[in-house]
DNA sequence: CTTGGGACCTGGCTGC
DNA sequence: TGCAGCCAGGTCCCAA
């Protein structure tokens, strides 16, 4: 699933494929993918657009356009985007093709994926937190924005408008790696509590990125290849698995309806 | 404003 | 073999 490392790694890696290039033709297969405009309008606005350049903020893939708009891409659980494709699929989305002789594709088997075309990304960027690893996330921020908050902790690392980019499995081998459990209350962590959490979230981000992403469900690079951050999972997805730190058998519970995976031991309520 | 529940979407897996 | 039900989870929408 694309979280902050994933689209970080596609960004990557797609970048020196399509930066210069420009998009010759667009098929879209399922129109559903393009939200905020019609379809018509879409292919007539990118079609002939250069590509000045890709970035990411949270989840979301920015491929801005030397005429100063940008196309905005969100993976959510199963999008990809894939170079070169050998077959399109019933789980093709869209295809983007380029002017040299590249074509991307966008497969997403759960078709939650979305894209859209905007002027002005400020305000989709203003509604997000902090990069995690990025200056103005820090001990201090993160103590402000969980002060007072009566949600588990869990659910409010999720919440992308206190900090962008982490998702379901990040945020449980954070908790993990903090020894917190993912229903305490967020707004009573202690001060140690805080800045374990806030390095375990640098460092779980800092080393997936470093590894490319985790492949658990359709998680693909670019070029086809898989991520290896998931061999590194200390808890996410491992239930009935003993806990690497004690031995103790990994549990899951549901937290707001999302699977969350910890150590009954390490991780005291 | 915060919180929490449901909806969306499809396919893999489990158990009867 | 069929089939119901759970599970995967990012984001939006709505109600309290």
């Amino acid at each position: 699933m694309p979280e902050l490392p994933e689209v970080e790694t596609i960004k990557n890696e797609l970048s020196p494929h399509i930066i210069g290039s420009q998009f010759t033709k667009l098929t879209i297969y399922d129109r559903t993918l393009v939200v905020k405009s019609a379809v018509e309008e879409f292919c007539r606005e990118l079609t002939g657009q250069i590509v000045a350049g890709l970035q990411r903020r949270g989840k979301y893939l920015i491929i801005s356009l030397a005429n100063g708009k940008a196309l905005i891409i969100h993976l959510r659980m199963t999008g990809a985007l894939i170079l070169n494709p050998e077959t399109i699929n019933k789980h093709v989305r869209a295809v983007f093709q380029f002017d040299n002789n590249n074509t991307m594709a966008f497969i997403d088997v759960r078709r939650l994926g979305v894209m859209w075309l905007a002027t002005d990304i400020n305000n989709l960027m203003d509604k997000l937190g902090p990069e995690p690893l990025g200056d103005e996330f820090n001990v201090n921020t993160l103590t402000r924005k969980l002060k007072g908050r009566k949600a588990p902790i869990k659910a409010v690392l999720l919440d992308q408008s206190i900090i962008a980019g982490i998702g379901n499995m990040y945020a449980d081998e954070a908790l993990f790696n903090a020894s917190i459990h993912p229903m305490k209350t967020a707004g009573n962590l202690s001060t140690k509590d805080i800045e374990k959490l806030y390095n375990a979230i640098v460092e779980v981000i800092q080393t997936a990125i470093n590894n490319k992403g985790a492949s658990v469900a359709n998680y693909k690079r670019p070029q086809g290849e898989p991520g290896t951050a998931h061999n590194y999972f200390k808890v996410a997805h491992l239930r009935g698995q003993p806990c690497p730190v004690c031995g103790e058998i990994i549990q899951r519970l549901a937290v707001r309806n999302r699977g969350s995976y910890y150590c009954p031991n390490c991780q005291r309520e």
